[in-house]
DNA sequence: CGGGTGACTTTAC
DNA sequence: CGTAAAGCCACCC
């Protein structure tokens, strides 16, 4: 669907790989409310499960972007490591929280909000 | 082609 | 819980 698309309006990146990225935007955007997935998850779908970090990759590149739930997607241990990167450290918690995640420490229980893609 | 970087993961100490 | 290192793949210079 979208070809060249501004996926960074600050850092216009050429976008080589389409296909993963639109894996990446797929999936992420069927996460539902108040559950989570990790990188990891989200590689292995898109068929990279070797490079977990291209997906971080991918949703930075995409970060302006409203319709897609960055905020859902946690690392391996449920930490929120791409916090830094929202308008303020602590709103990507405070979306989750919002949607009824509860926070053990600085993570997130996975065991009952972590959510896998079909 | 090589070097640097990264919203990751795993293993090791 | 902390840091280190290796593996990983794509982007940029």
């Amino acid at each position: 669907m979208n070809n060249k698309v501004e996926y960074s309006k600050k850092n216009p990146i050429s976008i080589k790989n389409e296909d993963f990225f639109n894996k990446v935007y797929q999936i992420v955007r069927q996460i539902p409310y108040g559950k989570v997935t990790t990188y990891g998850i989200i590689a292995e779908t898109a068929g990279m499960k070797s490079s977990a970090r291209m997906v971080g990759w991918a949703l930075n590149a995409a970060a302006y972007d409203k319709t897609m739930p960055c905020h859902r997607v946690v690392n391996r241990n449920g930490e929120l490591t791409g916090k830094m990167y929202f308008a303020t450290p602590t709103l990507m918690r405070e979306l989750l929280e919002n949607e009824g995640v509860v926070f053990i420490g600085d993570r997130v229980d996975l065991k009952k909000y972590l959510w896998k893609p079909r």
